[in-house]
DNA sequence: CTTTTATATGAACATTTGTTCAGTTAGGCT
DNA sequence: AGCCTAACTGAACAAATGTTCATATAAAAG
């Protein structure tokens, strides 16, 4: 029967959760041993097989939860700006600048999920690689689609679409290098300086 | 004293190189031991302590390795392209173009070594991490001086160097992963289109 | 041929790995 | 109170890890 109130501790699988995803994001998932997340959680390592199968699972749920959440946001940011109308050319930019500031803003909240997201793809078994990369291309989906209708629209100056998603997104995903909250610049300032970048790199 | 001519064999430090540099990229420097690069060379673990003192030295020396070539090519590339004279402001630019274009032919010729050079800093001791840091630094501090000239000479509009420099560098590495050689695009074509859109990006 | 020397073997080492499981603990339910 | 059950421990397992070293090999030097 499902547990309705706390017993020992209901925060023990979070917190395996975080504490794996820190120790995976700073030292690879193949350099973090079970009994070193088991400790960081304050547990042995037995312990942990109650949450999960095993370490190859932890992984993949770690990676899929971003995805899923990933995809999740950006549906609901989408939808927000899809809501507001205007002029269809003007729309497009809007949707342009709403992606690259989202996807700069989600990301840095999450640098550590990020980081193992398309660092530890390696270390996935072939169905679970195959999995993420499913999620993946959805999410570049969604940003080539706007680059599409930009350029039908003439709005857009696009020699090929798939190639401009993957560097824009490189581009973007390239703040999580150098960006620290506290730092010379604001998140506010960052995301113009890449909109700017973005937009100029596709004028018509 | 010196060998003079081979003996048993004078290639096993080269293939030792070169077969630990695949299976680093392939699978992670933690996940690869120095058995399964023994046995790629051929040879027995026991063999490779004469080539290296132990395991974090040989990722060192692959990543030294490669970030001095890389400054070494680009000099030489710089060179030859700052000796054809014309007017300052269309030499700038052409600087900017022939990084554009050096970094995506240099990084797409050795796709595990750059692999390797920015996915296994992580695991380096911290005076090799600093070193190799350095050797970093050095190389786009080459760029940022490109983009310093043009806003001086004011054929480029960047409103912060340093971040444009690695948006730029973010931008161009993200080729390495997609491109494959016998695609749909030629090497020629996906410089172009890379090209295009950094010449824009900082349009005046 | 004999000596020398770089090179490779293969067994051994102390640790560490992921995972299992019988037994302990302690809170929730009747 | 007594039972139940989820949660956790702690020891155990075989396998794999990086590294060392006495020994073997075979080519080069004398």
């Amino acid at each position: 029967m499902a547990r309705t109130q706390g017993s020992h501790s209901d925060i023990t699988g979070p917190r395996i959760r975080t504490e794996a995803l820190r120790l995976f994001a700073q030292h690879g998932y193949a350099a973090v041993s079970m009994r070193q997340i088991a400790s960081a959680v304050g547990v042995q390592a037995g312990a942990l097989y109650n949450y999960t199968p095993d370490k190859q699972s932890l992984l993949f749920s770690l990676m899929e939860g971003h995805m899923t959440e990933l995809l999740a946001a950006w549906h609901e940011q989408e939808a927000a700006y899809t809501a507001e109308a205007s002029d269809p050319e003007a729309k497009v930019l809007a949707r342009l600048e709403a992606f690259t500031r989202f996807h700069i803003r989600f990301h840095l909240e999450r640098p550590d999920a990020v980081f193992i997201a398309y660092m530890e793809l390696r270390n996935l078994s072939e169905d679970n690689f195959t999995a993420i990369e499913s999620l993946r291309r959805e999410y570049e989906n969604a940003l080539q689609a706007i680059l599409k209708e930009g350029v039908r629209l003439g709005v857009l100056h696009v020699p090929d679409p798939k190639i401009a998603t993957l560097a824009v997104i490189a581009m973007l995903n390239g703040v999580m290098t150098w960006y620290r909250s506290g730092g010379r610049l604001s998140l506010e300032e960052v995301e113009g300086i890449y909109w700017d970048m973005v937009k100029k790199s596709m004028q018509v």
